[in-house]
DNA sequence: TCGAGCTGGTTACCAATATAGACCAGGTCT
DNA sequence: AGACCTGGTCTATATTGGTAACCAGCTCGA
């Protein structure tokens, strides 16, 4: 009865069971669950910007996307966006023309995404200052804190 | 006064803005804007992991921590977490016992965050299946592609 | 005709970061 | 006494990220 994802680390996955029923059994909790690999690669800034600003603007050529995810060098965006096509959340259109032009768009399952990620950019935007002044509390008592002794 | 967050970190910020009203001044997508810095913080893997565990399962002491989130070493917990706590989203208890016991849970900040943080782990674990079917067309398109030359 | 430049992308190299794993304090149990 | 528990830190090594030069293919300027 290894009817639920077996949490055989790497190599393989064979696609062994019907993708339907598995969908409960995935854990992002779990160290070798493939849903935890999938997490964790999604899990970086540069992906999460990426996939905001795909949502946020829209289909964006190369260098627009690096300049809305400001900071980003192309190296990485080369590899998140390459990430993000494999994984099927976001599309690559190369124009051949010259120059070339490339276009990145969300697919659907990206959007799906992409929509709870911008939420957390969000919640940042609004709540970033909270953050910042905790932090500044914390800094403080730290040092402060350590007067006496 | 100066009561807002201090801004001047990089190249200009445009704002000479009140608190209030720079809320919404805040810019993930700004290199050099305050909230990017705090977003890249947290856009890390474990951390999006303890959030999430802290807000499914609730509080857990470290150990209890590492078991549920589990993959991550003591010292990316120890930090991350320290992180969580400085950026004022997490709570550490010290319950000066034998042996020590130590206790995380979120503050109402971080469950704001948590809690969409938490979708995300749930998007992942339901549509982990079709990323990983898109890998491996991906990954098929390519090397099956290239067969001719 | 020759060379510079645009775009998207890759590569080599180096510094910073993550990770595993040993180690520590300081107490309890046997 | 010695092994063991806990939370946490330190260290050595692997992995990652950024920098920046280079590439291809074409156009434009001299």
């Amino acid at each position: 009865m290894v009817t639920k994802v077996s949490l055989e680390t790497g190599p393989v996955y064979p696609g062994a069971m019907s993708a339907q029923q598995q969908d409960m059994a995935f854990d992002v909790f779990a160290a070798f669950c493939p849903s935890r690999e999938v997490f964790a690669e999604l899990a970086d800034k540069w992906s999460l910007l990426i996939l905001a600003s795909l949502y946020r603007v829209g289909e964006q050529r190369f260098s627009e996307l690096q300049r809305s995810v400001s900071g980003v060098s192309r190296k990485m965006l080369t590899q998140s966006v390459r990430t993000l096509e494999r994984d099927g959340l976001v599309r690559r259109t190369v124009h051949p023309e010259v120059p070339p032009r490339v276009v990145y768009d969300l697919l659907p399952l990206g959007r799906g995404l992409a929509e709870r990620v911008a939420t957390i950019g969000d919640w940042v935007e609004q709540n970033g200052h909270a953050v910042i002044a905790a932090r500044c509390g914390f800094d403080e008592a730290r040092s402060g804190g350590e007067t006496g002794s």
